[in-house]
DNA sequence: AGCAAGCGTTCAGATAGCGTTCACGGGCTT
DNA sequence: AAGCCCGTGAACGCTATCTGAACGCTTGCT
């Protein structure tokens, strides 16, 4: 999951993007309003936490000009407490959720975990797909109530296709989603990613539609087309 | 729009009640957990606001035990300012939303817009022609429902011929589109891409107009032409 | 009816996308 | 400081898929 971070205030900005990064995000982090837009209107983000008091231009403005230009990733906006003003237009111009400053990290996670969820149409914290569980809160994955031993990109690349299942997902937007703005696209790191988890969850949950991607399937409850 | 309300103190359930009918809602008000949990898992809301300290059930549980359910309408769970491990374990049960009380009806109302709105968002971008469907989403295409496994190309084809249905494709236009750049007009990949797809979608949905080019139709609202 | 051009079908060789393995190196733990 | 774990990218082999050609059928025209 990769998600933009854009705050002005340096010290905030880094403790969030660290934050973010080790709760297995891939994180990109804007400084002012014009980067914030140009990063969020460019890269696809799964999700963007957005400070209103920015430089340059202002946050509801940038929130405004993405919806605008169609995107529709969801948006956490971040204010002082008291501009209460503030909130209401942040809803308007299409935010979806807010949080007053200052807050807890444990609750800008928490909302974001919900925001991506409901994103990708699930209401429920525990991922499932057949006996596989992931739960995005402790980041875990299980099989048939087996813990499974997963690296953080491993985890990173099942969290996104449990978020996309029963789609098929191309390796590019795998990519663009797991890792952040500067990496090498020459590679084939996916596949090594991809062959790894099948070894650890099971070769049948993982189906490659060859020339368009990965589909994340449960086996149990699928029929082979002619 | 229906929306459950489930809240124990009077005053507040009625307050809230009023403030959601005269924004044109249809609202249900439950007093307590049990009666706010049966009233959820039977009856079909758009969205629910929870208290989460109830008398019977706590919120928590009743949101729990909706999701396990599979009951996915958004949640927006209420609480009181300084409640704030309740927050986390709420959106970790599966709410979408939070408000501390005390708080502007005016808030409430704008979180519910926007969870309705986010809620709403979720059409799929599916393409259909008869009882043959694309979706381009998911790259999966099916035939009265049943799945069709088909390859990168194939896949193209189909795609572009859903976008163009019932007119007449040239072929030169097929291969501009499924070939990047200029590509070899002296082979006949298109018929046998063409030959392909009928054996897989049906003979009778991809017409051939003899030198002009293919055409895509439903063949049960179809009738002859000269 | 006969002919020619357009189209369908089949098939084998070529291709490129993918899986697997392995080794290197950086960062974190011990 | 040493060791381990993980991420990365290269090499290599496999096979589903693509492609072009051959051949036969259909259609429409003369």
């Amino acid at each position: 999951m990769r998600v933009l971070i854009v705050e002005d205030d340096p010290d905030l900005g880094r403790q969030l993007t660290e934050a973010l990064s080790q709760n297995g995000y891939a994180v990109d982090h804007a400084a002012d309003g014009e980067e914030g837009h140009f990063l969020g209107d460019t890269e696809p983000y799964d999700a963007v936490v957005l400070d209103l008091g920015l430089p340059k231009i202002d946050g509801v403005r940038v929130l405004e000009r993405w919806r605008a230009a169609g995107k529709d990733m969801p948006v956490l906006i971040l204010t002082a407490r008291d501009r209460w003003s503030e909130k209401v237009a942040g809803f308007d111009a299409g935010a979806d959720d807010y949080l007053a400053k200052p807050f807890y990290t444990e609750e800008l996670l928490a909302r974001l975990r919900a925001l991506l969820r409901r994103a990708a149409g699930h209401a429920s914290a525990a991922l499932q797909c057949g006996d596989l569980r992931v739960d995005t809160r402790a980041a875990r994955a299980s099989v048939d109530g087996e813990p499974i031993k997963l690296t953080a990109h491993e985890y990173r690349v099942l969290s996104y296709m449990m978020h996309h299942q029963g789609r098929v997902v191309p390796r590019t937007e795998l990519v663009e989603h797991i890792y952040d703005q500067d990496f090498d696209r020459d590679s084939n790191t996916i596949e090594v990613f991809v062959g790894r988890l099948r070894k650890k969850i099971g070769s049948d949950r993982i189906l490659t539609e060859r020339g368009l991607g990965y589909r994340l399937i449960d086996p149990a409850a699928e029929d082979a087309p002619s």
